[in-house]
DNA sequence: AAATATAGTTGTATACTACAATTATTGTTA
DNA sequence: TAACAATAATTGTAGTATACAACTATATTT
């Protein structure tokens, strides 16, 4: 493979991710949430209940840095922990009302500026770049990860 | 525009997004640094020399956030902090030899990481992936940062 | 020469993160 | 059934990231 492509390829992926993690701290800030809650919060809200463990499967987290995210969420007012009755080593991770409407909120904004984002594409490209990012995706996911890093 | 389109985009960046950013963990991770560290690198990698303002430009952090990160890497030897002579008030930073051979320890794993996610695209995908990510980051751009904020 | 601007550092405070150890509950097995 | 093992969650501890505000040193402008 040609070095020139590849180091293009890393360069745009670069661009592209530091683009997005700009919009991602906008979008949490602009709801007054750190983007660390913005995420729980969106899966929280995607579940209507969902346990610490399972939220931390989703994230990719440690359980002692995602209890610590929701007991300030709890603080803020924006989510509940329930004890499930059917087993009670689990927490029912639940949205308040408070909690709700922030994830409406971050859905309404997010909505529009995807949608400003897919205008912005050339017309007729969208469907394109959609299957793009797809393809990358489960490219960059499939990728040997294990096999990335060297024994010391 | 359909909501569901606009969703399935939305869904699909974030999915990408956490893709990649769990790959620059692992990436700076294999070299013993941290990602913050990792970015500074390279970039001072790429120009060899630069101010420590400079690199706030293209980082996009704070001045004392990006001044701390660097004397980390003072502290571990990856690189040099010297005064400029032409204007006392900025300083030159560049790579130790140390800091050099991380640079090219990542430079290598890198290509070797990007070439991998190439090969794993469906033959003949490839132009149209690179393309896809160049229109996507113009767009993300472009997009309105500033209207996507509501006043509180 | 005084006022202003710029580069960088330091004080302070908050958040994120993970590993290790601990508690409470449930499941397994002897 | 009673001891042991496994699981869910929390807490202790510590390092890093981050930004805003205040400060020092140098350079530029007026």
């Amino acid at each position: 493979m040609e070095q020139e492509a590849i180091q293009n390829f890393r360069e745009a992926l670069r661009r592209l991710q530091r683009e997005l993690s700009w919009q991602s701290r906008s979008d949490a800030a602009c709801c007054g949430i750190t983007i660390a809650q913005c995420y729980a919060l969106s899966e929280i809200g995607k579940h209507k209940d969902i346990s610490l463990v399972d939220l931390v499967a989703i994230l990719g987290l440690d359980a002692s840095t995602l209890s610590r995210t929701i007991e300030n969420m709890v603080q803020a007012d924006l989510v509940r922990r329930q004890p499930d009755l059917k087993d009670r080593r689990y927490l029912k991770i639940t949205l308040t009302e408070q909690g709700k409407a922030v994830f409406d909120e971050i859905n309404r904004t997010s909505n529009t500026y995807y949608s400003k984002i897919l205008a912005a594409l050339p017309p007729g490209k969208q469907n394109q770049v959609m299957e793009s990012i797809n393809l990358l995706t489960r490219a960059v996911s499939g990728a040997d990860n294990g096999a990335y890093c060297r024994e010391e």
